[in-house]
DNA sequence: AAGGCTATTGAAAATCATTTTCGCTATTGA
DNA sequence: TCAATAGCGAAAATGATTTTCAATAGCCTT
């Protein structure tokens, strides 16, 4: 089967995000699409900082400046493009937004460092019932498991 | 800072503090003391930061440097003593911590800061469950949800 | 297509929580 | 008691993020 000319791909986003930006009166740039081409042509379950933000763009021969990176992260969490992460020690992660009942959640090494993401529905039921029931009105949820990975373990006898 | 899982979350009674600290090397100071001291008066469902814990030293007339504080938090974190949480907003929270079945959670308005703990036996489940079934040996699980409270809501309009 | 308004950019300086350094002091264990 | 050294305070350093500011570039209206 061939792919539907009509459906919308990711050489499509580019007129999405301009559309998005414009609606809420920031402006499209080179800069923020960039970005966020980045995100969408990472790994799944891939976690980016700011640091890694702008290697990646050096290794591919673009320059950006850290406070331009900072901005359009900031952006594009407002928008909701985007989700923050506090996976831990000291620095931003960010990575896709996804729908609310569609959110995953993380499993870190606080040895290595490593992440791993899971899904369950009862974080997010949980989440909406306890918001509702002290008349929050939800954003969203984080939940996040420390432990030491298998590999770590073994490392650490 | 995750806490050594090899050490056993001991109830605090102010002499056990020595004995919990001399066990592992560390010595009793009249600071770290202050500083547990503290945590155990607070109100329940009370997070401190090291400003305000330095803040509050003050306010009753005990003099002591930050370092000494951040040292003390991460010594006490260590052992097992205290929880640091990252509730939100670059600065980290801590709290006395709890058997790990008697885990709570943390719902935050984005907009005042205010902070709400709810237990549920379920996030514990699915933390022990997740980390299992990947090998991960569990240290603990942090679930924060965030929303805007009431009181902002109406502000907000 | 041109022009004005102003959001955005890059570079550098500023912030701010936290960490480190270092000379001195206080705790611990013998 | 006393030596060894962990911990202290003050000040400097760090490191991620934010702000400042002059120059540039999107977006909108002619
Ligand atoms: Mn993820
Ligand atoms: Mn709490
Ligand atoms: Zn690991
Ligand atoms: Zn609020």
């Amino acid at each position: 089967m061939q792919p539907d000319p009509a459906l919308p791909n990711l050489n499509q986003e580019p007129e999405l995000l301009k559309t998005v930006l414009n609606k809420e009166g920031f402006r499209f740039t080179s800069q923020r699409q960039k970005i966020l081409d980045l995100f969408q042509s990472a790994a799944l379950g891939h976690h980016l900082n700011a640091e890694e933000i702008h290697q990646q763009l050096l290794d591919q021969g673009e320059k950006i400046s850290f406070s331009t990176i900072y901005r359009a992260l900031h952006v594009m969490v407002r928008l909701g493009l985007l989700q923050e992460l506090e996976l831990a020690e000291g620095r931003k992660y960010y990575e896709l937004n996804t729908p609310f009942m569609e959110q995953h959640h993380h499993l870190v090494c606080v040895h290595c460092g490593n992440v791993e993401e899971f899904e369950d529905a009862t974080m997010s039921q949980v989440g909406s019932s306890e918001s509702t029931s002290r008349g929050f009105s939800l954003l969203n949820c984080q939940f996040t498991v420390y432990g030491i990975c298998p590999s770590c373990q073994s490392l650490l006898g």
